[in-house]
RNA sequence: GCACCCGUAGCUCAAUUGGAUAGAGCACCAGACUUCGGAUCUGGCGGUUGGGGGUUCGAGUCCUCCCGGGUGCGCCA
């Protein structure tokens, strides 16, 4: 259902409704495409009317007036080959743009077209051996602002975030700070418990290396040595007393998790996220190995002679899945069958269950929802994987072992100081960091969120902090930019008025009104793709117009109907801009 | 070996999902009125869309075969 507006319908995706609907009582044989017109035509809107014109035996006049009946308010319109363009009338812009003055917030920046949907939006989902990196940024930027466009089309969000911190990795980390750090904690140590607990980590692999490089020397095969090394076997023995609950060894894991916590949250909220529902791997595993033992009884899953658990998936072309080590623990899927179980328990009416991951777990997440199939679980379809490309570096992909990986925090420190350089000293300290925060994040998140999240992205860290062209401080200086010229205008008792003060707008006019028209159709897009970027350069073109405007025609300076017009066109932009980067989670600095 | 993803200007990315003359940013070059903030605006340079074949009114997009890069694939999480 779509919000009606006292039968004016200004806005795109509510006048298609009905368009459509009149085409097909029309009879037409297929329903046009539209589509804004490219900026190098003359045109606001453009139909194909193609695929029309063997029912109308080549006549695309006929074609493009069976077309154009049910829709109001055309100025001029004209065929082109297989392309009918239309430009609007300036009554219909007068009414557009009372609109997105009444309500901006009700069927413009905000639709109420996915009120019945209900998604939970799973990430960042870390380890809890190691701090957050850059790739763990694009994946926050990308989880959020999948959550806030489908918040704008009216729908429920649950934001959770799932934690492993059961495994192998823990004990690691365990084994690293009783080795090399003990009695040290993040506060005697003077460091954010996240990064601390990374050292241990860090210090114990560096160790196991060089125990597995000795056993190398002496001619054992490496698939031995890394199994063989003292180290590894003390870790391994470390996991099986946390299975067994050793009172001693979940005090240290609880202890050192907690530090953990304290300084992902502190990212978490330097970044204003934050999460309804967290779900721990340690609590959810238990869940996974009661499903798959039922699976066993059941006939779906069958047992290895030597004890193990295993789902035959041959039939949907993914092999054979192991669920149950032979010594009866638990692998990573089995947890993920617990964790979905539990998700649709705790949330009965979801509608989407979405996981944001990384696309090396492709291969994975198929294995997930071919289980939670075979399980006859009726929501499996409703599980989407998000998947998106690892962020590489000029230099190739980003390994631990060389040193390359970028952190998190780290990165965002730089952003804030190089922001703060630009920024002007005759301003409080105070402001000066805030301004500096909020252009260092809009840079970097604009970054992160700018290209398909399919595609690897090359982390270019000169790039990244540009300010100039396509970036996200580009937005924000559109947005300050608009800010206060409404200022000043009100100060000189300008007020916007949406009625054109002539028959014919200006063309720059014009192509700023088009892409403000198009605002919801591309809320729409890009929540139901769950792909900010087309949002993002949606925001980017917009911006362009405007201050395309902003350069070319003057406002305050101009005749009074003109600069009340003009200055109606410059609310509408802040409005929709305002929009645009609340939905990319990019913050709004008041000046900058 | 098998599966999936990717390949577009020097670099980073688009292309309304099969539609018009493949467009932006960065970089480089040349410009912007004694007006609203120059983190801006206006031009210019830059392409055999990795390659061949096919499908049709029409292909960067679809099918096929190569080439090149990436990620996975029975006990890491």
């Amino acid at each position: 259902m779509r919000a009606t507006f006292a039968g004016i319908m200004p806005f795109w995706h509510e006048q298609l409704d009905r368009w459509q609907q009149a085409w097909r009582n029309e009879g037409l044989p297929a329903l046009p495409r539209v589509s804004l017109t490219p900026p190098d035509r003359q045109g606001i809107l453009t139909f194909n009317i193609f695929p029309l014109l063997s029912h109308f035996r080549g006549n695309a006049q006929a074609a493009a007036e069976a077309v154009l009946r049910p829709i109001p308010h055309i100025q001029h319109s004209e065929v082109i080959k297989g392309f009918l363009n239309l430009h609007f009338s300036v009554e219909f812009w007068r009414d557009f743009l009372t609109a997105v003055l009444e309500r901006a917030e009700q069927g413009y920046t905000r639709t109420a077209i996915a009120q019945q949907e209900h998604l939970m939006i799973e990430y960042p989902s870390p380890n809890t051996n190691k701090p957050l990196h850059l790739g763990h940024l694009r994946n926050l930027c990308m989880g959020e602002s999948v959550s806030r466009l489908w918040e704008r089309l009216g729908a429920r969000v649950v934001r959770a975030n799932l934690v492993n911190d059961r495994g192998i990795h823990i004990s690691k980390s365990m084994l690293g700070w009783k080795k090399f750090f003990a009695p040290l904690t993040p506060e005697t140590a003077r460091k954010k418990g996240d990064h601390f607990v990374g050292d241990c980590y860090v210090a114990f692999e560096k160790a196991y290396k060089e125990q597995v490089d000795a056993l190398l020397a002496q001619g054992m095969p490496e698939s031995e040595a890394l199994i063989q090394a003292p180290l590894f076997q003390e870790a391994q023995h470390l996991l099986r007393l946390w299975e067994k609950g050793d009172p001693e060894t979940l005090h240290l894991w609880k202890t050192m998790n907690d530090w953990v916590y304290a300084g992902f949250d502190a990212t978490f909220a330097r970044l204003g996220i934050r999460f309804d529902k967290v779900y721990y791997e340690s609590q959810t595993y238990t869940e996974g190995k009661k499903i798959v033992e039922q699976g066993l009884q059941a006939g779906l899953f069958y047992r290895a002679e030597d004890g193990s658990a295993w789902a035959d998936l041959s039939a949907e072309g993914l092999g054979q899945k192991i669920l149950l080590r032979r010594d009866g623990t638990s692998v990573y899927i089995t947890q993920d069958l617990g964790t979905a179980d539990l998700k649709f328990r705790d949330y009965p009416t979801l509608t989407r269950s979405v996981y944001v991951i990384g696309n090396e777990q492709d291969h994975h997440m198929r294995v997930l929802i071919a289980l939670l199939r075979r399980l006859g679980r009726t929501w499996a379809d409703k599980v989407y994987h998000l998947s998106y490309g690892m962020v590489e570096l000029p230099t190739g992909r980003m390994k631990t072992r060389e040193g390359t990986v970028v952190d998190a925090d780290d990165l965002l420190e730089e952003m804030h100081a190089r922001a703060y350089e630009l920024t002007d000293p005759n301003l409080p300290e105070e402001e000066r960091h805030a301004i500096a925060e909020a252009v260092g994040q809009g840079a970097l998140r604009f970054y992160l969120l700018r290209t398909d999240p399919s595609k690897n992205i090359v982390f270019d860290p000169a790039e990244s902090i540009d300010l100039k062209g396509f970036t996200g401080p580009f937005l924000q200086y559109g947005y300050v930019r608009a800010q206060r010229l409404y200022e000043k205008a009100t100060q000189s008792h300008l007020p916007p008025n949406p009625s054109p003060y002539a028959e014919t707008l200006h063309p720059i006019e014009e192509s700023l009104l088009q892409q403000l028209y198009a605002l919801p159709s591309f809320l729409e897009s890009a929540a139901t793709t769950y792909n900010p970027a087309l949002l993002a350069h949606y925001g980017y073109e917009l911006t362009r117009r405007f201050n395309e405007l902003y350069q070319n025609l003057p406002v305050l300076h101009a005749e009074k109907a003109v600069g009340a017009f003009r200055l109606m066109l410059v609310v509408a932009y802040q409005k929709a801009i305002g929009a645009v980067l609340e939905a990319l989670a990019i913050p709004l600095p008041a000046k900058m």
